[in-house]
DNA sequence: CTTGAATATACACTTTTAAGTATATACAAA
DNA sequence: TTTGTATATACTTAAAAGTGTATATTCAAG
């Protein structure tokens, strides 16, 4: 990863509002459906994007995808997602992408047999 | 300046150089020329568009643009702009742009006469 | 008021990137 | 082994972004 990428990574709004979510903790695609309120192959193609570029990973659970920010980060990548974090107050979007990401998991950790799917994708 | 905009500016190579030479203090076209090689077209056009988002000013001194940072800077863009500064090590083509730099305005100091173009636009 | 230097802009062209539709894969459960 | 759910990929189309050439603008100097 380097700066021109990651920039460049950072530049589609969807993108942003992917890392800004997982810089609070993993989520599965279908999260992302849900709290970005957009269709499933736009998710997917945009995390494959993050994946290509090594800025996340992902693993699978049992029929899930579970994506995060890729752990061992040099200094510069962690410095710039740090000031991304710490700079997304008044930025509606991604304040609101936080919102309901803190919705969505109360109501996953009150009920802890639910399955992301039970949650996020479908018909309850 | 919102984050999206910040980012999709920067995710152009040359604006991202641009922007990192600005990082030291303000620059004329016609160094960033010179310090780029790229021509002026593509320069110009780049700080136009960095111009029109708000992320540099330009302040016109005789037959020269200068160009520098927007001064008033809402907090999140100086947490971002900061991270970029201390996360150039190791960028190769931002490092070498500050080598030139430094050159450029030593030779700069030292005849103090010169005008910018008698330095790196034309024929000395 | 002409000339030359620095910079900006308009237009045409090319490349890149995003988005949608359809289809494929991987897995779990029956 | 069939079915349904979650996710990924191929293909196509549409939109956006970058680049080059030519031309315009602005200013200083003669």
């Amino acid at each position: 990863m380097n700066l021109p990428v990651y920039y460049q990574l950072l530049s589609d709004i969807t993108r942003l509002r992917i890392v800004s979510l997982l810089l609070e903790g993993p989520l599965c695609v279908c999260h992302f459906q849900e709290l970005l309120d957009q269709p499933q192959v736009k998710i997917s193609k945009h995390l494959a994007i993050l994946r290509k570029k090594g800025l996340v990973e992902a693993k699978r659970e049992s029929n899930w995808m579970v994506y995060d920010l890729i752990q061992d980060r040099d200094r510069g990548l962690r410095k710039n997602l740090k000031a991304l974090k710490q700079s997304r107050s008044g930025e509606k979007l991604l304040e609101e992408d936080l919102e309901r990401r803190g919705r969505l998991l109360s109501s996953l950790s009150k009920n802890p047999g639910l399955t992301p799917a039970s949650i996020c994708c479908t018909k309850g």
